[in-house]
DNA sequence: CCTGAGTGGAACAGTCGTGTTCCACTCAGG
DNA sequence: CCTGAGTGGAACACGACTGTTCCACTCAGG
């Protein structure tokens, strides 16, 4: 009975196979639209309007699915990026490369913040302070201008980043040459 | 008879001081919640929901006054930094400061290029023709890093300006070292 | 085959923002 | 003082989105 309750909530195969669809549709919609209609997000998601509120009741339900998934790949990637090995620079480097990969859900991140207020989003999720961790370890080494601060220095990685994915979303160049403007960049305004 | 139905438009005093509050209240509002109502705006004007219909009969009539009315400030404000005069990196560093002043204005710009939808916002305004040139001209002196497009300077230029501001909206640096940072953080970007 | 999980569509009520109309109020200038 | 421009509030119709219910359909697995 209790794996009957279980299955409600989360079942696996098809249910977990919807579920993604509707949270990947939602994601780069409201991207782009941060005003999209759930109408809109099932379309999008190819599914009807029924489906998306049987997964997510009400509209903050979604909203929060969509904060937790963002968090989880920043999570993730920030895990991969293996911010205390090797120099700051260079670890920077990684967790750009990583990050770009997040795609739409770094629009959402950057200028959707009110969006993403769902639980744990209190400014200190564990990603933002391995990031600080690494910009400190930067300047007491030297690698990392010392001027500049941690909260700044994550503001200039995102807002770079944003930048750099916009560029290729607009087709004014691929992504490839997107990421390598803004790591030159940010490398160079990183500097001591 | 001319000059009444000319009042009946654009009056002086009262009704330009009016308007004025109405479109300055949008734009610091409309940056923080880009879904405010229009009960929102006027409430936040200091006026009735009616009076802002008067003046600007639909939603869109106000956001293409908004879109005027950045836009206006802009070209100011570019035409105040003399990009044509001495060296680019200087150049660049007055257009930021002239940028900065924008406020909130800076945020729908940045943020909002769909709330931009009206006329004179074809991706070619005068001050991004302005700006392009003086990269131009930067790349060419060798005062600027040629490896990074004028897209991409343009880009860099508006977002980190926008993390600035944001920084210092939320409390957690004053304008003045906000700026210090934005421009230390460009010129080293942008330098060869 | 047949059963139930998963789904889509239609229909409905409720809410909110928009746009409009109308009327009473204020107040500065003649 | 008094007149009219400027305003605010109440009320209304309308449309869009939301959240809910109900029913018919599909289709994979036992």
């Amino acid at each position: 009975m209790v794996e009957q309750q279980r299955a409600a909530v989360a079942d696996s195969g098809t249910r977990t196979r919807t579920r993604r669809a509707i949270v990947d549709a939602a994601v780069a919609l409201l991207a782009r639209d941060s005003g999209a209609s759930l109408a809109d997000v099932a379309a999008a998601a190819g599914v009807g309007r029924t489906t998306v509120h049987r997964y997510f009741p009400e509209r903050s339900d979604l909203l929060a699915a969509i904060g937790a998934d963002v968090l989880e790949k920043v999570e993730a990637a920030t895990a991969a990026a293996r911010l205390d090995q090797g120099p700051a620079p260079e670890a920077l480097e990684r967790l750009c490369q990583e990050y770009f990969e997040l795609g739409a859900g770094l629009t959402l991140m950057f200028d959707s913040p009110q969006l993403m207020t769902w639980s744990g989003w209190d400014e200190e999720t564990p990603a933002d302070r391995a990031l600080s961790r690494l910009v400190e370890r930067g300047r007491a080494e030297g690698t990392l201008d010392a001027e500049l601060t941690p909260e700044w220095v994550q503001s200039v990685l995102w807002s770079l980043l944003y930048s750099a994915w916009e560029l290729s979303r607009r087709r004014e160049a691929s992504k490839h040459t997107a990421l390598t403007l803004c790591l030159r960049t940010l490398g160079k305004a990183l500097a001591p």
